[in-house]
RNA sequence: GCGGCUGUAGCUCAGCGGAUAGAGCAUCGGUCUUCGGAACCGAGUGUCGGGGGUUCGAAUCCCUCCAGCCGCACCA
């Protein structure tokens, strides 16, 4: 059996978690983690004020304690004395037995009444322990996908982390505004419209529609490079398009919005919460940007170098050790990406009203997206209480374990990776027999096939670099997402069988079968468990924890028949089923991950 | 050069101050008239990149070296 997958509880434990948790982000009942801590703290305190009983999950008791060695030392005692005055004085007896071990741990072992008192409760909350929290505005950047740019396993990434935070933040009871900051401005609009212009506008709506949009850019980007006359059009189209020509404006309208009903395809295949009203791209800011660089130059901010307009935010400094610029006005008197992330920034504080912005960008903008923080806490559009955060992941590299790019043919399209996995999914599914006619097997395929790509997105850990695998992302074996949906339809598969509406009354949990008992202490640590994902905005440490606990269910399923017990045991065997099945549930679609009662 | 990230089993990855370093895949062996086998049980595999240091205790913290990736003024 895996160790408890709660030992990272331990690294947020006291004084630092409940500061990191200032902002009331997530709101638990009283976990049994949280019942266990307070006594032990309490009694490490008497003899050592703010000493930390470093309490976390462990194989050799339910939990357990190591912080006495530390405590020990401090005091010059030997350890296990000093464990057992902590045994002593901790009032623990009605929540576990405690055992001094080794060279001074403290093993708990909870009591049956304690997980009664705890499963009884959650067994009674549709919402497993988690608090409605007080509704904080939280703005969360993610997916930005370039307009007449396809979408490919890059955007993958941010697109499936700040959805899955999104629907955290909404389920723990928080008001959020996503933004899909696309890329809808800038130079590449020039040659594009320019294109757009040379094979007609029909034949070009005909060609985006269908998701064509690689091609459509490399056809410009072709004619850029090769063809001077078609570059000098190009640059005078960039120049009409932001003096704000009519006609300019009204054919890149047309790219926007094919591009932008493409995006939306991918986010219904994918089951992005995304809508079009998330849509608030770069051009957006456009109205605002003389009053960013006249603000802050009457903020006495900026200052003119090389004939750029610049920021120079204390604590940057470039290759030779000079002061680095935050460049919010070029030479040419265009506006950069700074320009506008500024405004985003204000605009998101002083119309949005945010708490809290997030921004799931890759890792190789975290010194700009730094210096725009810097610059706006400079500027006084981003107060101290509102709080600012880069969730930065790590790059997408190829097999050869450098950056993927997106040329040199090697692209793969976002829908192409989708289509795979849900024809995988298909073949799979023709296999078996369920009874579904094909539509439904057609609906069903598409949630595995969603389910398999985003747990393996999700559940890596986000700042780590991601070589992409096609063959991983499409597996149904093993730790995979669709594992975690079969385990749940084997879960409806029993209530199903039932017949009759179960109804949980006076369960009596006694967990005599070690696969009870481990089901059910992971059952126990959902709190802590979505806790951690939340405050670390790590998807991932929620993944892991789903699957321990389909793994502990599967165990369970395995050893204790359900259906065939009578009486109690029944009951509280079914109990577990409900409270299971429910967590996963519950679990997967914070993910974005349908939960299928059939596969 | 400065800054950031990474280096853990054959492969893909968890673990990030605690007791013998873990999963999944792959390999081998078992369960096999199934409350749905996309499952379960078991087996083997590791100088946790190298070297120092701190500590009762280090994959985890600090220093250093090696290897790789990313960023570092007008593309976004």
């Amino acid at each position: 059996m895996l160790p408890f997958c709660l030992v990272w509880l331990a690294q947020i434990s006291g004084q630092e978690r409940r500061s990191q948790c200032s902002g009331a982000r997530l709101s638990t009942m009283a976990s049994t983690y949280e019942l266990l801590l307070a006594p032990l703290r309490a009694a490490f305190d008497t003899l050592e004020p703010g000493a930390d009983p470093v309490l976390r999950t462990s194989e050799h008791g339910d939990y357990q304690a190591n912080g006495v060695m530390a405590l020990a030392k401090k005091l010059g005692r030997p350890p296990r004395d000093v464990a057992r005055e902590i045994v002593d004085r901790a009032d623990l007896a009605d929540l576990a037995s405690v055992e001094v071990a080794g060279p001074g741990f403290l093993n708990l072992t909870l009591r049956p009444t304690l997980i009664q008192d705890q499963l009884s409760a959650l067994l009674g909350d549709d919402r497993l322990g988690i608090e409605v929290a007080p509704a904080r505005t939280i703005v969360i950047d993610y997916s930005a996908p370039n307009v007449a740019k396809e979408m490919h396993v890059g955007h993958l990434r941010s697109t499936v982390i700040g959805d899955a935070l999104a629907r955290m933040y909404r389920f723990a009871g928080h008001r959020v505004i996503a933004r899909n900051h696309v890329g809808d401005w800038g130079t590449p609009f020039g040659m594009l419209i320019e294109h757009l212009l040379d094979v007609g506008e029909d034949e070009a709506v005909a060609s985006l529609s269908i998701g064509d949009l690689d091609s459509f850019y490399r056809a410009a980007r072709v004619k850029f490079d090769a063809d001077d006359p078609f570059k000098d059009r190009s640059r005078a189209r960039v120049v009409a398009l932001q003096s704000g020509d009519v006609e300019t404006r009204r054919l890149w309208k047309i790219l926007v919005d094919q591009s932008i009903t493409y995006f939306n395809q991918v986010y219904a295949l994918l089951d992005v919460t995304l809508s079009p009203e998330d849509v608030v791209g770069e051009s957006h800011y456009n109205a605002m940007l003389g009053a960013v660089v006249a603000d802050l130059d009457g903020l006495g901010l900026l200052v003119e170098s090389d004939g750029a307009r610049c920021v120079f935010p204390p604590g940057f400094t470039n290759r030779d050790g000079d002061a680095l610029p935050l460049i919010v006005q070029k030479r040419d008197e265009g506006y950069g990406y700074a320009a506008s992330d500024l405004a985003a920034v204000r605009d998101r504080v002083e119309a949005l009203h945010a708490d809290e912005i997030l921004y799931v960008v890759g890792a190789p903008q975290a010194q700009h997206l730094e210096m725009v923080f810097a610059v706006a806490r400079l500027a006084g559009w981003l107060p101290e209480h509102v709080r600012c955060e880069h969730v930065t992941f790590g790059n997408v590299l190829g097999a050869d374990r450098k950056m993927f790019k997106t040329r040199g043919g090697e692209t793969v399209k976002l829908v192409g990776l989708v289509d795979e996995a849900i024809e995988r999914a298909a073949a799979s599914l023709r296999q078996r027999d369920n009874g579904l006619d094909g539509e439904g097997q057609q609906r069903l395929a598409t949630q595995i096939a969603r389910a398999a790509i985003k747990y393996a997105d999700l559940s890596t850990e986000r700042q780590h670099d991601y070589v992409f695998d096609l063959d991983r992302m499409v597996a149904f074996e093993g730790d995979t997402g669709p594992y975690l949906q079969y385990a749940h339809a084997r879960l409806c598969s029993i209530f199903r069988r039932l017949g009759a509406p179960w109804r949980p009354v006076h369960v009596t949990f006694g967990l005599d079968a070690l696969q009870e008992r481990n089901l059910a202490l992971a059952l126990l640590a959902f709190p802590e468990a979505l806790e951690m994902s939340f405050v670390t905005f790590q998807p991932h440490r929620l993944c892991v924890y789903l699957f321990d606990l389909a793994q502990r269910f599967t165990a369970f399923y395995d050893a204790c028949p359900v259906l065939a017990s009578t009486g109690p045991l029944r009951d509280e065997r079914l109990a577990l089923c409900d409270l299971t099945a429910r967590t996963l549930s519950i679990g997967l679609s914070m993910l974005g991950i349908d939960a299928p009662e059939q596969m």
